[in-house]
DNA sequence: GAACTGTATGCATACATGCGCATATCATGC
DNA sequence: GCATGATATGCGCATGTATGCATACAGTTC
């Protein structure tokens, strides 16, 4: 374990961005654990933007990081009781324009992509893998 | 009822401060409402510092405020799912320097000034009535 | 209506943040 | 070892944020 003592205000921050929202939200309604790839492709936003936004959220606590090779698997770190409450809170946010709900039906079409329940592929999304809409 | 349409990330955005979470902190801990000199004597900040964040919270929906002749009473807006929520999330938050301890200590003794439940008296922290320390 | 008092805010400054572009790093497979 | 692919990051720019100082606004009291 390596609780490098995170101040309040940082996970505030680090929930303070509505890409991060779309990344902690998907990951807590799905209860599932994601490669950078599989983000892309779900959140249809570029490769950088999100590694970058989940570096912020590894930083801040939030989320912890696998490496299997090539990828690397991030998931929320659960447990710890006002983590598990932001989630909570996360979960009953209000989805006005459907996105939450798109990201995750995304995601779990993207999850049918897996083989073994492993990512073996890259972004499907070519123009993401480097930046662009 | 005014709910007008606030994003997620406006939220934590809001909470993304220390001195906001303090103020959140304290009334989710007390259930009390609170005027600004009470919130200036109690967490010892300055009065032009308190009244702009108090606004910040309320834009973000977290605070309303009474008006009563010159005093303002700022009070949590519950019964919202997700902010109940986070209200949660704020009371386990860990205290790791004890600030919170001291910043609820510090407004139950200011509470005692109160003549008939309301506050009577101005900042009794003459040095932050126009900033300083 | 004038002085007083609790609260709010305009302005300037210093600092932080998100993003796009390009490129770097690291593991894999030929 | 070299090309490929998945992920990470240095840099520059535009924008946003917190704060202090001074002052404005609003309600009370005489």
């Amino acid at each position: 374990m390596h609780t490098v003592q995170v101040k309040p205000q940082e996970i505030f921050q680090a929930l303070a961005d509505p890409t991060r929202i779309r990344i902690v939200r998907l990951l807590a309604e799905t209860d599932e654990e994601a490669c950078l790839c599989e983000l892309v492709d779900s959140l249809l936003e570029s490769q950088y933007k999100l590694s970058r936004h989940v570096k912020v959220l590894r930083q801040a606590g939030l989320l912890s990081a696998a490496k299997e090779g090539r990828w690397v698997y991030h998931r929320l770190v659960e447990g710890i009781p006002y983590l598990d409450r932001l989630y909570e809170a996360l979960k009953v946010l209000p989805d006005v324009d459907g996105c939450f709900a798109r990201d995750v039906e995304s995601f779990r079409q993207r999850m049918c992509l897996r083989e073994g329940g492993r990512c073996r592929i890259g972004i499907q999304t070519p123009e993401l893998a480097a930046g662009g809409e």
